[in-house]
DNA sequence: CAATAATATGCCTTGACAGGAATATGCCGG
DNA sequence: CCGGCATATTCCTGTCAAGGCATATTATTG
């Protein structure tokens, strides 16, 4: 599952949003969004097929944190549109080209 | 139809690519593609109402054009994420908002 | 008004994916 | 080794969106 499809669904972008927060056990994000285990199980999965997340085994609990270099692809893919709404953000990204 | 889900199909995402070379009328963009005429009319009404094209008619032709709004919707969205790959694109951000 | 070009719409089929319910797996304490 | 908790997987079903094809719409030209 491509980045584009993994957040195009609107409990995976929940599930993202919720791992801003740190590194959470499987359990705490089916009782936050209030949704059957299962489902989440399943987003989860996409997510981690899609890259966007990682897991870290700890006894009988999966802990879920966030890997956001899909992410970073998506602003990638971004960055060739940025002129078209703004040109000062495109000063901005020769800002951060020329301090790096 | 949300930006998101706009997106995640790979043959809007190239009519929103060659759209970055400026105005086009329909019939360019199935010339270029290379795809049923239907098919790619049926793109552009999904692009139209995800608000990314805008639509200008020529006699018989219809141009489209980027709409960029939606796209700085996500970049907003992205933000959020930004600070989990890279510190120093935070200090961007924070350079354009002072900047503004 | 007829003919044609450019584009949009409608119908149909198919495939992908989400949700629900039941069940399987893996790990732990006793 | 058994029972229980945490999580994953499977099966089923409904829905939605994409592609193909035929046709409708709108504008232009003669």
């Amino acid at each position: 599952m491509s980045i584009f499809t993994a957040i195009a669904d609107p409990v995976r972008r929940d599930i993202l949003a919720l791992l801003r927060q740190g590194e959470q056990p499987a359990g705490t994000l089916v009782e936050t969004l209030a949704l059957p285990q299962p489902n989440v199980s399943k987003h989860l999965k996409a997510l981690r097929e899609a890259g966007l997340v990682r897991i870290r085994i700890d006894g009988p609990r999966r802990l879920y944190s966030l890997d956001c270099a899909p992410l970073a692809e998506l602003d990638a893919w971004l960055t060739q549109y940025r002129e078209f709404w703004s040109g000062k953000l495109d000063a901005l990204g020769d800002h951060l080209s020329r301090s790096d």
